[in-house]
This record gives C-alpha cells, structure tokens and sequence, in this order.
DNA sequence: ATGCGGCCATTGAGTATACAAATTGGCGCG
DNA sequence: CGCGCCAATTTGTATACTCAATGGCCGCAT
C-alpha cells in the first residue's frame, strides 16, 4: 500500500505549471534543491521517470497520467481544506458565465461548491459571453466567467485565466468535405467569439462559407451538428464526448485559440464570492 | 495552500473502516501511538475535530465529509500506483457481474480500467446473481461478480464483499399506499436476491402483494417503476439520484441486506485478472 | 462494587528522514 | 565565454517514527 505524499504532487504539478523548478520553488516557499529532491522521491516512489531529462521539462508517459491524477487529488485535497476552514461562510455571489458552460461545467461546479459551503448562495446567470461582459460592466455581477479573443499579453494572475483551444465539431459520419462546396456553419448569434474566429479563419483560407443555422441555445447548436446541418467550432473543453476529433481535419484550417477568464474587482469581494472564486480558479484549471 | 499527507488520509480511513485505532496500526504496520498521533496530526492540520471522542469512533461532520472525500483520493492515488506498477500488464480476464450494475457501476469502473491498463482485455458477462454464479461455477470466468443474501458469518478477505442495504424503488408521486391493497411489485423473473427478499419481506408482514411486471432488463425495470406500475427494492447503490428515497417508507417493511461479493480461483488467477482484481476491489468498497 | 481487560492518550529516548543553506558542477544558449 | 538553470553533495536541525511504559476511561464479569 504505497502512499503517495500530497506534497511532492503540489511540487510535481507546480514544477510542470510554471515550466522550472526554480520558480516553482519560490512558488512553494521551499529551496531549489528541496524541488529537486522532491522529484527525485516522487520517481523514486513510483519507481519510473516523470521528465524527459535532457529535453527541457518534457513529461513522460506516465509522467503526463500523473499530471492529470494529481490535479485530481489536489482539487478535492483544496476543497477539504475549503470546507473545514470555511465552514459557516454565508453569503450570496451572483455569478455570471457563458452558456457553453452550462453543461459541461456548471452543474458540477454547483455540487461541489454546495457540499463545500452549504450556506452560499449562488445566482447563476447564463448568457454568451459577449452579454456577460456588458452586465459585468454594470456591476451586474460579483464574478464573472466570459470568453475572448486571446490577448497576446497577460499580467493578470494566472490563476484567473486559461487559454483553450478551439475545435471544429462535426458529425463524423454526416461531413461531405468537399473543397469547392460552400462550409457550412452553425454557430450562435452575432458578437459570439467562435462565430468570429471561424469566420476570420475560414476568410484567411479563402474558402467559402455560409450560415446556416444560428442559435442561442447550446443544446440547440449540438443538435444541430448531431443533424449533419453543418459545423461549428467550439472550447475544446465543452465540446461533449461523441463530437470529439482528436485528428487534423483536413480541409477546415486551424483555429486560434480563446482565453477564458475571470473577471472581478478583488477590493469588493465580500468572503463568499472570495472563496467562490477559489473554487472557479481550480474548476477552470481542470478543464 | 495546505496539504494533506496521504498516509495520515490512509490512516484515517483505515481506522474508520476498521472500527479502531489499534488494528487499523496492525494493518498498516505502524504501532498504536504512531496512528494516535497521526489522528492528532490529522486534526491540526484541518484545524478541527474528526472523531467525537468519548463516544467509540463515531465521526464528526467534518469528519464524514473528510471521510468521503479521503476515499477518492486514495482512490486515485492507487489508480497512479497500479498503473506506473503495471504497465505494459496485457492479457485477457473474463468477468462476470450482475446486470444491476451495468449501468450505476461498469461504464465508469471499465473506463479507469483501460486507462490504467489500456493492454488489458477484459471480457464482460452481464447478467442476474444467479446465472453469474452458475456459469463462474463452470469456470465460464475468472473473476465473478454476484449478489447474494447476506449471510451471517464471513470468513472471507473484508476487501473481497461488501454489505449492501437494499431499498424500496417507486416514483413518490405514483405511489398509492394504501394498506388493503396488495403491493403491486416490479422484478426481475424468478432466481431474483430482490425478489425473494422482497417477497419475504411482504410475508413476514401478512402484506399482500402481487407481481405486475417482470423484466430482465434493469432498464425495463427502472421505466416501469418512471410509469408508477409499481414498486421494486434494489441494492442502494445501483438506484439511480432521482429515484432515491431517504426518508422511512411509511408501511414498506425494511428489507435485509445483500452480499455484493467477488468470487475468483486465488490460485489461478493471471496476472491481469490480479490487477483487474484489485480494481474491483476498489470499485466495490467506493459504490 | 470491585476488579480486570481493551483501547486510546501521553510521554521519553533513540533513530531515520527531509529540510535549509551553502557550494560545486554540468549543460545549453546567446 | 559567461549566464541561467538544474543536479548533486555536505552539514546541521526539525520532524516523525519505533519501542516501551504509563495513565485514564469504559464495559463486562464476578
């Protein structure tokens, strides 16, 4: 029965989030050869190797498993802590989040955050993320999730963003990709981020193009696509299991790539939406 | 940012699983002070109490999420282990379940299966208690999974059973209880742990009863009860979330419990069947 | 009720392990 | 070549373990 010590995961997943055992040990308040030696124990433990030495901090295999695994643990590791230390935490949070997010993300989020602190009040607020924005702006919100464009420079906290990529969804079976044939697009209304970046895209290509069907609902867009009526592009991260390609596809160029992130005003914050934020950092950390 | 050690998280389930801090010591091979202060330990980091001393063992409410929550880590943790252990395992193992839990257990216990050992072949047999065990009796598998009514005394390995309550299944708003009538009952056909526990159940208290509907299907089973033409009892854990009573069940009679065990040759078994073995296991005493 | 046995809490002495701090060496890259 | 970054070693300290002994609490039996 072999136990695998919490802290040589942290040090494992911080080492592999910041790029350097350096900064992850600044990060975790230990020495650079305490970092070093952790990971020296941690192969040591598993008995296999978890770098490429040599390449620069490339996992291996088994290195890339227990990245994933760890992120696990040290998510409900952090959500016991949350619990035991923030018992009794009342408040309200209104919460504001793209609606490619209600299924694939939210209903989770809410159990989780419920059985962590019973006694927050969470109200949700769907909407695509341009609109999210905009009542942001009016204070609609304590915290807000909305998707843009990949701004090429951050100096905000990397906790409080992620960049995802964004994949073509189609029906395997129903795609007829023929190269002189108009594409045909799904994709929501007007002022969504995937609309633009598949337009701009396709444009760069020159390859033609035509909506055909537009709607607000998520759900409707994945029926859609299920129809054969056409293709759409997505968050990697929201698009559901059996509408996944891992291959290139072909014909349809690459996408740009979207940056989720937070949005709030840290000096408002009242206790509940701060640890509500914890929790949305470690939920859009793991997908 | 906290971490929690895994030992003291192992130590802690063990006790609780156990039933007592000296055992749970003999098992992990550490003396009765260590896990008393590892017990300590545990509590200070939290910052709270887990067990409610002077009373035997009994778990605080921080203690029972704890508790929840520690399983799936430890869970994880040995999926990591068996998997760096395990690699490049192949082979073939033929299992056999009942049909219950083709829905609530198989899909996501075969998924972190193949994950851990994608080389490993696993041959699924579906079906009720008593076909599995008849054909595991022929050597049809190498590891069978069956139900079975508890019986008293268990001299078998505590990792390889697990008592399991069974409960009453009905759509609240369908349910007409009143005394005269006879039950009306849903089952699977004759060879059933369900039926005959039901049926005895119902006898013991002079309840009259008739079956309405027999399926071998679970999910059968499961539209007929959505259809309000009667009742079933099943094992808890295979009860789908909306379907679940808490409460009493006014004149339902209480029901006893089941033995969900593993049954498997321990000296034939190959290598592959041993892994698959303990991920049973695991499968088993989490749901 | 008295006493005994289980079981957990606590304490003390000796040992092993993990750490910080400081230093040195290997390696790639501008 | 020198700088940045990681690897490896050394020394001293803190922590967690072992074993062993002891004390408190509870339930059970005489």
């Amino acid at each position: 029965m072999t136990n695998i010590p919490t802290d040589l995961l942290r040090t494992f997943v911080t080492i592999k989030d910041l790029g350097g055992f350096t900064s992850a040990g600044e990060l975790l308040g230990r020495s650079q050869p305490a970092i070093s030696l952790q990971v020296k124990k941690l192969e040591e433990i598993l008995n296999t190797k978890i770098f490429l030495r040599g390449s620069s901090l490339e996992l291996t295999e088994d290195g890339e498993y227990l990245y994933e695994s760890a992120r696990s643990i040290l998510e409900i590791n952090d959500q016991i802590i949350a619990k035991v230390r923030g018992d009794n935490v009342s408040g309200k949070v209104r919460l504001g989040i793209p609606n490619d997010f209600e299924l694939a993300f939210l209903p989770k989020a809410l159990r989780n955050l419920s059985r962590v602190y019973p006694n927050i009040i969470v109200e949700v607020d769907c909407e695509i993320s341009k609109v999210i924005l905009q009542r942001y702006q009016k204070g609609h919100y304590d915290i807000a999730l909305a998707m843009e464009r990949a701004k090429d420079n951050e100096d905000r906290d990397s906790r409080d963003y992620r960049l995802e990529n964004i994949e073509w969804v189609y029906k395997e079976s129903r795609l007829t990709s023929c190269h002189d044939d108009p594409i045909q697009l799904i994709a929501y209304p007007q002022g969504c981020v995937y609309r633009s970046i598949m337009e701009e895209a396709l444009k760069g290509q020159h390859h033609p193009y035509r909506f055909m069907y537009t709607s607000t609902s998520l759900l409707g867009i994945f029926s859609a696509v299920e129809e054969g009526l056409g293709v759409t592009a997505m968050a990697s991260s929201v698009i559901p299991e059996h509408l996944k390609h891992t291959g290139s596809t072909a014909s349809l160029p690459s996408l740009e790539k979207v940056c989720i992130g937070l949005y709030y005003k840290p000096r408002e914050l009242n206790v509940a939406s701060r640890h509500v934020l914890d929790f949305l950092r470690s939920g859009i950390a793991n997908l």
